[in-house]
DNA sequence: GCTTTAAAAAGTAATCT
DNA sequence: AGATTACTTTTAAAAGC
């Protein structure tokens, strides 16, 4: 009897202790990436409804920790690629990618695909160009998407390669190598989004 | 315009079978031109075939599986090749082992290109899978039949996990009528 | 869960010329 | 700036760790 009743503190106590590294991490990678703290905030909503639904069970609190913020950023609409989270995170982009399809599956929660525009003003900040380029990228997102341009394209470099027709347009050139550092994406990512966005806008 | 259902091509039949007897791996991958036998990195021995193509994976229990074949005509054509093979090296192999196909994988092209955007929320968050950062396809289960459907930006699609082929014909009429009722074709 | 095998789809990436 | 090669996803079986 006084062991089972042990055991169910030490159980109890092990499980605060893992809440309490994860909500941990959570605050540690929410820093590094320079999130608000209200995505740490739905980051351990998300992680503590994964974890009274069993769903940790053979799996890392790292990782499980890691993919409900990234999930987490996505809601908030302030998303982070899966790069940009693993730099972060001691687990590897794949298995976060892959822990986040999971959870997302599981506790149904219904995440809409990024929209590039999404990355637009964080992506523009860092490149430091005005306001001007940022509402140009913007509209060369939404008016090559509506074409069904978005198609099966990664959300950042859809972003950066809008971003660097805007910067032209604006006569606020950006280099590619520019765009593609604060994107994460290669140049030759960027040329041909851009290319198939200029043709679609008809700018010849 | 064309039928999608005409579109469909066979790219991959996998099937499982066994010669009924007990293998001595080490000699075979001795005897057997081209065997890859690495006991270490993976328990079975690699057998491929040229014609028609296909990759045998051969266990000590006699069980084989065999995969890359482009029809199931091919896969029993393949396999009668790999029995034929270790007859020569005077293994008993049974008359006509039961060929069981376990997964066939189709490819077909819808002719339109599709806004998978539009058809992630259409078909329903819950049941789609559509991640474009980490992959390009949208990833579509369907319960009657049993198979996944990736469905692509150019109108293209791959159908897995169907053991007939008819499974292939079925999803992609059914992939074609919900699309249609969405309005999210053409 | 992992290991191996094959195949398609389309996007992204690394490496070489 | 190309071209090539390679990796991402899905599926199934096999035996063993």
């Amino acid at each position: 009897r006084l062991r089972k009743w042990q055991e169910r503190i030490r159980t109890k106590d092990a499980g605060e202790r893992n809440l309490q590294f994860a909500l941990s991490e959570i605050d540690r990678m929410a820093s590094a990436l320079g999130v608000p703290r209200s995505v740490r905030e739905v980051a351990s909503v998300i992680y503590r409804r994964a974890l009274s639904e069993d769903l940790i069970r053979g799996r890392s609190i790292e990782g499980v920790a890691t993919s409900t913020l990234y999930a987490a950023c996505r809601q908030e609409g302030i998303p982070r690629s899966l790069e940009e989270v693993a730099e972060v995170s001691r687990v590897d982009q794949k298995e976060i990618g892959r822990t986040y399809r999971y959870i997302s599956q599981e506790l149904g929660l219904e995440m809409r695909p990024v929209d590039p525009k999404q990355y637009v003003p964080r992506f523009c900040s860092d490149l430091g160009v005005s306001e001007e380029v940022q509402s140009k990228a913007n509209e060369i997102i939404d008016t090559t998407a509506e074409q069904g341009l978005l198609s099966g394209k990664s959300p950042t470099g859809y972003a950066a390669a809008a971003i660097y027709a805007a910067s032209l347009l604006c006569n606020e050139k950006k280099t590619q190598r520019e765009v593609a550092d604060v994107a994460q994406v290669t140049e030759v990512t960027i040329r041909n989004r851009y290319q198939e966005q200029i043709e679609a806008l008809g700018i010849h | 315009m064309t039928d999608p259902k005409e579109t469909i091509n066979i790219e991959n039949v996998v099937a499982s079978t066994g010669i009924g007897q007990e293998l001595d791996l080490q000699s075979v991958a001795m005897d057997l031109e081209g065997a890859d036998y690495d006991p270490e990195q993976f328990p079975g021995l690699v057998y491929r075939t040229q014609n028609p193509k296909s990759a045998a994976l051969i266990f000590r229990s006699g069980k084989i599986v065999c995969t890359g074949a482009k029809s199931t005509a091919d896969v029993h054509e393949s396999l009668e090749i790999v029995f034929d093979k270790l007859r020569e090296l005077n293994i008993e192999v049974n008359e006509n082992p039961e060929i069981v196909v376990q997964n066939i994988v189709t490819s077909a092209d819808l002719g339109r290109n599709l806004n998978l955007n539009a058809i992630a929320i259409g078909l329903g968050l819950e049941n789609i899978e559509y991640e474009p950062e980490q992959f390009p396809g949208l990833v579509y289960r369907l319960d009657e039949p049993e198979v996944v459907a990736l469905l692509f930006g150019s109108g293209k699609l791959v159908i897995t996990g169907g053991k007939k082929p008819e499974d292939a014909e079925q999803a992609v009429d059914k992939i074609v009528s919900r699309l249609e009722e969405l309005g999210l074709l053409e």
